[in-house]
DNA sequence: TGTACATCAGTGAACGCGCGTTCACTGATGTAC
DNA sequence: TGTACATCAGTGAACGCGCGTTCACTGATGTAC
């Protein structure tokens, strides 16, 4: 089925990035197999090579794709710290936290990411600098060196209480950790948090 | 060669405990197999059953034992906010960041343990809501219920400061990170923080 | 306009391998006589 | 004290299965005439 126009094999291949990044997200990387990710684009396991040169290339372009696609959620907010407050509520949500495969990949993914190879380990200090020095920059209520530590910390912060509300069995538990998170990035890195110069 | 006292057995499987608890924050959950699990206690394939009824009973089991472990370490540190900013400092040292196999559970397994079965979480919620509750005791410079907002704070900013100075390549970024969470957790937990009452 | 052909995205069976799990067996030991 | 036996922790081969990867093939398409 082909001889179509270049952008026919192409688009194949963005299907297959964006189905395997909800994939990935939901199950893991280790706990994803080609089969699955590749019936997740409508196609069938040989059609896999012909896109990708083996599963760590996928992985490393999942990755790269989806740190790209927060950066370009963070971009659309204006800056200031209201908005930032909101999207910090909306991460730490209960849909955000019951719905891995359309959430953050570094809440997903962190702690195996640090397992990859260097191909997918390259990927995501590449997207998660970019992040950060966004991130950075809104913070501009803190001095310059405080407000990257603080854009560090807010972003670990929001990872692994995320992270946490998902591992915990306890609903109520998940649900007192999730807006305690709330709670902690306003301490950290609101305009009324300490070392705050605004 | 059997026929030993009953605390032969009970050696054997208090040594494939901690042994696996070393070797699945070495290499994730899922990336780690029975056969190497059983081999890094001295054993072959065919021994495992006769300890653990499977592979999750053994995660369970060693998520409990690990997640004690780190208990009995905090209960050991003086009160006072002094020796818990030492924890701190010990936590996100270098040390620590490149030797996962000997270090923290949750850095090492979290957004694992939230993709396991109930078993796992279980276990996990045990063990980490008693240590919740040790550190909210000793943040007794805040109000009560900022105290356990903080704890909880303190606990997944250090979990995820670590598990992204591991994911990240660039050893001087990782460095960079190390530091700042430091930083954070004394802007969040130290008695100079906002929202302290001493 | 109609037909023959070259292209190449996708198919699906097969590869060797390691997974979690099972099970018949071994052999060092403590006990019984 | 010396020998025969029962125990049972640990052995190691085997199970079916899904993994990542390979490859000969298919068949719908755009192009050439």
């Amino acid at each position: 089925m082909a001889r179509y126009g270049p952008e026919h094999k192409e688009a194949t291949r963005l299907r297959m990035i964006e189905t395997s990044g909800r994939r990935l997200k939901q199950d893991g990387i280790d706990g994803s197999g080609i089969a699955t990710l590749v019936a997740d684009a409508g196609l069938t396991n040989g059609a896999f090579y012909g896109h990708f040169s083996s599963k760590d290339d996928l992985i490393a372009t999942v990755v790269a794709d989806q740190l790209s696609r927060q950066l370009t959620v963070l971009e659309s907010f204006p800056p200031g710290w209201a908005p930032l407050e909101a999207f910090v509520r909306d991460y730490l949500s209960p849909t955000h936290r019951d719905n891995p495969g359309e959430g953050c990949p570094s809440a997903a993914l962190l702690d195996e990411v640090g397992r990859c190879n260097p191909v997918v380990r390259d990927a995501y200090t590449a997207g998660i600098g970019r992040i950060l020095d966004l991130v950075a920059r809104r913070l501009d209520h803190f001095p310059r060196p405080v407000a990257r530590e603080r854009a560090i910390g807010l972003l670990t912060l929001l990872f692994s209480t995320l992270q946490l509300a998902r591992a915990v069995q306890d609903r109520k538990l998940s649900n007192q950790i999730l807006s305690a998170g709330v709670a902690n990035a306003i301490a950290l890195a609101a305009p009324s948090a300490s070392g705050a110069t605004a």
